[in-house]
RNA sequence: GGGGAGGUGGCUGAGUGGUCGAAAGCGCCCGCCUGCUAAGCGGGUGACGGGGGUCAACCUCGUCCGAGGGUUCGAAUCCCUCCCUUCCCGCCA
C-alpha cells in the first residue's frame, strides 16, 4: 500500500496513477476520513494527556476527583470508539489504492500498448508443418487431458511418463541455475497461506475471487510462490548487510481462472493448477530498478540456455496490475501455435508490498526502512514445456531433448516419435 | 486430540496493580585508550502515530510488553476469548 502521508502530500499523483492503471482509488474519501480521524485523535490524545497527569497522583485522589476522572474516562472511550471506526475504514480503503507506476512505464491501456524491448534468437524453421504441443504430446502419450478432467474437473491437466519426467527435468534445471549460478537460496514453502499473507502481496482484498480458498483455517492455496516468499520476513526488521536477499522456490500454483475456456486456452496453457519456479528479491530501495533488470536477465537466461526464442515486453501502465511499480513480461515462441506464450512476469513493487507485509531493514545506526520487493517467474513450467515441445519437434513427431536438460534425463537425447 | 509451561525492545532476558517504555547483557552509534586489529573504558541507542517547528537529525503529546475484549481513578502486571511457541501423552504419513 501507499503511505498515508504520501497520499496526503501527493493526492493528484495517486489519483492519476490509479486512473492510468484503470483502477478506482478512493483518494477523496481517504483524505476526508483522514482529516476527521486526525481531529478526533488530537481530541482524544489531549483528553488522555489530562487523564494521565491527574491520575498520576494515585492513591491521594479524593472521591470527588475519582468521580471526575471516571467521567473523563467515559469521554475518552467514546472518542476512541468513534476514532477506531474511522481508522478501520481508513485502513480498509488504503488497501484499495493501487501502486503508482514508475515514470519509465509507457502509457497505454491494453496489451497492444506494451512495448517489445528486445527479442532473443529466431523462431525455429521447419521443413514440415510444425505441430502444436497438444497434438504432439497426445500422440506421444505424454499428456492425459481427459483423465485429469475426470478426476479433478476442467482446467486440470496431467503429464505421463517421459512427459512428467521432462517437466521435472525443466524444474530441476531452473532451480539449479538460480541456486548455483545466480545466487538464489532455495525455499520449499507452505502451499497454504494465511489471509494476512494474501493481503501482504496484494492478492487480497481486491482479488479474492482469483484464489482458491480453504475454509478450514481460512487459508488460501498459493496462487504463486510469490505469496509465501514475499511474506517470509513479514513483521521483521532485517539487518542491512543481509540485503539483497534472493529466494527461489518451486511450487504448484492454484488459480481459479474464472471465465469460459476458449481457443486461447486449448492445451497445456491455462490451468487451475500448474507449477512454477519463482524468484523473489528483497533489496534496499536505492537501485531496485536495476535489480529488476537483473531479475529479468535471470529469467531470460533459462530460455537462452534452452535455446528458445523469446521477446521481452515492458508492460504499459494500463496492463501492469494493481501492485506493480514496473513490470516486464517474457514471452516464448510456440511454433506450433504460431504465437508467443507468456512464460514469465517480472515486477518491482517499490515498498508497496513491504508496507503491507511490514518488511523492514535497518542500516547500522539508522532507522528502520521498508525494503523493496521484486519477483519474477523463472519460469512457469507448462508453457515453457509447450514451447520446448513445439520448438524441438522432429518430422517424425519426436522431441529432441535440449542439451542442458539431458543430465536430468539420464542422458536421453531424443524422445522418439510415435512411429519410431 | 488430552495435560503442563510460555509469548516483553534488533537479539537474549528481568519485571506480578501506580514512581515501567520497561533492569541487565548482546548488538549498534559516538568518543577515549591501545603504534594496526582484538580487548578495555565512558556516553548514547525501541517502534508507530498526532501536533509544533529557524521544517531529515529539535520539542511535545499519545499508543504499543502475542492479538482482541474486560476489571480499575490507574495494567506488561488481574480476568475472558483467540493466535502462536514449547514440553509430556495419544494418533499418524
Amino acid at each position: 500500500m501507499l503511505a498515508l502521508n504520501f497520499i496526503r502530500e501527493h493526492p493528484d499523483l495517486v489519483r492519476q496513477g490509479a486512473e492510468r492503471k484503470g483502477e478506482p482509488a478512493p483518494v477523496d474519501e481517504i483524505l476526508e476520513l483522514d482529516g476527521q480521524h486526525r481531529a478526533l485523535l488530537a481530541e482524544e490524545e489531549s483528553a488522555r494527556s489530562e487523564m494521565n497527569s491527574r491520575a498520576a497522583r494515585g492513591a491521594g485522589l479524593s472521591p470527588g476527583e475519582r468521580e471526575e476522572l471516571g467521567r473523563l474516562k467515559g469521554r475518552i472511550q467514546e472518542l476512541q470508539q468513534r476514532r477506531k471506526q474511522l481508522s478501520d475504514r481508513l485502513s480498509g480503503l488504503l488497501l484499495l489504492v493501487p501502486n503508482v507506476p514508475h515514470e519509465s512505464v509507457p502509457e497505454g491501456v491494453s496489451d497492444d500498448d506494451n512495448v517489445v524491448v528486445r527479442t532473443w534468437g529466431e523462431p525455429p524453421q521447419f521443413d514440415f508443418e510444425p505441430r502444436t504441443h497438444y497434438d504432439l504430446g497426445e500422440a506421444l502419450g505424454i499428456f492425459d487431458f481427459e483423465r485429469a478432467v475426470k478426476i479433478a474437473g476442467s482446467r486440470f491437466a496431467m503429464l505421463r511418463g517421459v512427459g512428467a519426467r521432462l517437466e521435472r527435468a525443466l524444474s530441476w534445471f531452473m532451480l539449479d541455475l538460480a541456486t548455483k549460478e545466480h545466487g538464489y537460496l532455495e525455499i520449499s514453502p507452505p502451499y497454504l497461506v494465511s489471509r494476512d499473507c494474501m493481503v501482504g502481496t496484494a492478492n487480497l482484498p481486491k482479488f479474492e475471487e482469483d484464489a482458491f480458498h480453504v475454509v478450514e483455517g481460512d487459508r488460501f492455496l498459493v496462487p504463486t510462490a510469490e505469496v509465501p516468499l514475499t511474506n517470509l520476513y513479514r513483521d521483521e526488521i532485517l539487518d542491512a548487510e543481509r540485503l539483497p536477499i534472493r529466494h527461489v522456490a518451486w511450487t504448484p500454483c492454484w488459480r481459479s481462472e474464472a471465465g469460459a475456456p476458449g481457443k486461447d486456452t486449448r492445451g497445456y496453457i491455462r490451468l487451475h493448477q500448474f507449477s512454477k519456479v519463482e524468484l523473489v528479491k528483497f533489496v534496499r530501495p536505492e537501485g531496485s530498478l536495476e535489480e529488476l533488470e537483473s531479475l529479468v536477465g535471470d529469467a531470460e537466461s533459462v530460455l537462452q540456455r534452452l535455446g528458445l526464442h523469446y521477446r521481452v515486453r515492458l508492460m504499459c501502465v494500463g496492463d501492469m496490475g494493481f501492485a506493480q511499480w514496473k513490470k516486464y513480461d517474457i514471452d516464448a515462441w510456440a511454433p506450433g501455435l504460431q504465437r508467443y506464450l507468456e512464460v514469465s512476469s517480472c515486477s518491482v513493487f517499490g515498498d508497496f508490498q513491504a508496507r503491507r507485509a511490514n518488511v523492514r531493514f535497518r542500516a547500522p545506526g539508522g532507522r528502520p526502512e521498508f525494503v523493496h520487493t521484486l519477483n519474477g517467474s523463472g519460469l512457469a513450467l507448462p508453457r515453457t514445456f509447450d514451447c520446448l515441445l513445439e520448438s524441438y519437434q522432429t518430422a517424425a513427431g519426436g522431441i529432441v531433448v535440449p542439451e542442458p536438460l539431458r543430465p536430468y534425463m539420464e542422458g536421453l537425447e531424443e524422445i522418439p516419435g510415435p512411429g519410431e
